[in-house]
DNA sequence: ATACTTATGTAACTTCGGTTGCAGACACAA
DNA sequence: TTGTGTCTGCAACCGAAGTTACATAAGTAT
């Protein structure tokens, strides 16, 4: 088992480790699955040590739109909340890399949490930093404009060359290719990105 | 001290009841008083025991959107993230009628949630129940049209006549007067509400 | 009743983003 | 090289909602 990334790791208590060691199941899952659906109500909890999962939700028709990614070291808040308070998911969330990682269950979150504080305030941190970027998201298609929101999109990717399609974008930010294509010739015109063929430079 | 109206009451230790007669402060507040404004880190967390606080996000300008309601027996979710995890507050909140409860600093929440797992679920079903109802703001936001939000909006107040200007309305969904008024009108006409002055009639 | 404030109605116009439809460019396989 | 699928560019159009500007109505205070 390895969990040593995550940040309650050094806190667990051998008791907490013999817990997990006994209930946890390891599990690996290729690109392109999705591992619940907007109104499934979760049974277990997923610790996901390597790859990404993405949380989506979606309108009458095939529109949609990103409330977070998930990465490694964390553990996804819909699904913590589906499972623990037994309501049906506020999202859908599908795989984007291999992913691979442990399945936990309701009791085994709860024992945790009530046994070990630190995790406790791992799954208080990761409430908050949810609450706070799906705010974001409500604020960012709210308040501003396309050129804007994909500019700030782009940049959240912490890196300077982005392999991505602009199809790929409308789906993350929630609009459609026509409209991101526009958008992003404008801002190369205007100097901010370089465009190529799936990749796109910020300046 | 009078928290007998909230969940997590019965549920506490006579250990757990002194901490509190010991470190809340009551306070009582008009109508129309900001507690907190989007951006501040607070030090305080309120527990609500009368009265509603409304909860909302600023855009550039004027324009803004509420996030949710608090109501009685309720603790101030982004306020709670805000003074744990000593981030700015993610929204501006705002009394919408004399208020009155208990302010509890940070070391108290830490404590009470470490010593009482009753208390810890309450404040764990409050921040699923923040997420689902931010998500959902963003789902209409993004998703549905003027005269599906504002039916929505009316729908969830819960009564069937609601006292309120069109201008109010479009704070609360993040439109202006006009639209309001316009879509409202239109909604009229095709047999869904009455609308009279400062009020409107679900049929 | 008069004046003043607040709430609502409504028309004309603008704007941004979504839609449709098609063309060209690039990548890769046969 | 030719074909095929994917990605991008572009033009014309549409529609929902926001903006401006003004009119009218319903309360409230004097």
């Amino acid at each position: 088992m390895d969990l040593k990334a995550f940040d309650f790791y050094n806190d667990l208590t051998s008791e907490d480790i013999a817990l997990l060691e006994k209930h946890l199941k390891p599990i690996h899952i290729e690109t392109g699955t999705t591992l619940f659906y907007q109104g499934d109500t979760t049974e277990d909890i997923l610790l996901l040590v390597d790859g990404n999962v993405r949380i989506y939700i979606q309108g009458e028709g095939i529109e949609e739109i990103t409330l977070y990614t998930l990465n490694p070291t964390e553990q996804c808040i819909v699904n913590t909340s589906s499972t623990i308070t037994k309501t049906p998911a506020i999202g859908t969330a599908i795989t984007t890399s291999p992913i691979s990682g442990y399945l936990m269950n309701r009791d085994i979150v709860h024992q945790l949490m009530a046994q070990n504080s630190s995790y406790q305030s791992y799954i208080f941190s990761l409430f908050t930093i949810r609450l706070d970027s799906v705010t974001r998201v409500l604020e960012s298609v709210k308040f501003k404009q396309m050129d804007e929101r994909i500019y700030e999109w782009l940049q959240a990717q912490g890196d300077k060359e982005i392999s991505i399609t602009h199809e790929e974008i409308a789906n993350h930010i929630g609009s459609t290719r026509v409209v991101i294509s526009r958008t992003l010739k404008k801002m190369e015109q205007e100097g901010l990105i370089i465009l190529s063929r799936g990749k796109i430079t910020l300046l």
